[in-house]
DNA sequence: TACAATGATTGTATGAATGCAAATATCAAC
DNA sequence: GTTGATATTTGCATTCATACAATCATTGTA
């Protein structure tokens, strides 16, 4: 369902690189995140996914790789720190709408500032190369959200 | 130490941008290093920093960001598995030094191709934006692997 | 020599991620 | 209305990561 069935475009290349690169010099991001939010990062992980629309459960353990038990304690635990909201579902009684609280947005934006050091050969780039670079991500990042 | 008081931020803003986006939506790759290597992908990332030189596990403690029993265990296990090695570090006999084997060189080099899909919004960049963020990336590795 | 510091190890404890089995309530189809 | 599928929940079991205390040998130094 995603018309690629070649294992190895350049995109995909593209993306081992940067992944390769994030994972291994990751450093303390992770830990960071846990520090200033006092919760697990997988429960960041969760939060993150709901701040553009309110999603089921289901929805919410797909876009996570996990199953439904695990989403369900992930819910439970940021609805108990007042980060989201069960709604029951406007089509379907079955299912419940998690939607992120103001509060939630807070801790979201609380994370958007973490101080992480750039390992060195990212800021030893020439200028140019970095602002191509920002540029690019922010492109990633804008499509990446909706 | 760094000649980078600056540029630093807006390099560390777009490590930001890259960190977040990659945990963010990492999917599966650990879980793939994992499958491919047979063992936690905490022990690759282990792995990895003795690519280029043997280290004491001191050193390669540090490097994890973690304490020394962690790395013990760590090091033990690699060891079990035939891929690093230890032996008296020439220097400090309270020492060991930790080097990786020609098996533990095949494990890594049978992660390096691991496939991981791109997600949409990278394999939908213009064709010179992916050009320009693969030429920019590889100067990025390249430096870090030093 | 005596003593503090270093490097490694063993053992233990805790928090977290992941996956599975089973129960409940609702829906959709027949 | 009975039945099978869907959505969520509870509970459990396993594996990992992480941190700390305690021990032992070695080193450097007073």
């Amino acid at each position: 369902m995603k018309g690629r069935s070649k294992a190895g475009t350049e995109a995909d290349r593209i993306w081992q690189m940067l992944v390769a690169l994030v994972m291994d010099s990751r450093g303390d991001w992770r830990r960071k995140v846990s520090e200033v939010t006092g919760m697990p990062f997988s429960r960041w992980r969760a939060l993150k996914r709901l701040v553009d629309a309110p999603l089921s459960l289901r929805e919410l353990a797909e876009l996570m790789n996990t199953d439904a038990p695990a989403t369900t304690v992930a819910v439970n635990d940021l609805e108990q720190r007042g980060l989201v909201e069960r709604r029951p579902h406007p089509d379907n009684a079955r299912a419940k709408l998690v939607s992120i609280t103001a509060a939630g947005r807070r801790v979201m934006d609380s994370t958007r500032s973490i101080a992480d050091h750039a390992p060195s050969a990212l800021s030893e780039l020439r200028a140019a190369d970095l602002v191509a670079l920002a540029r690019i991500l922010k492109t990633i990042s804008a499509h990446v959200e909706k």
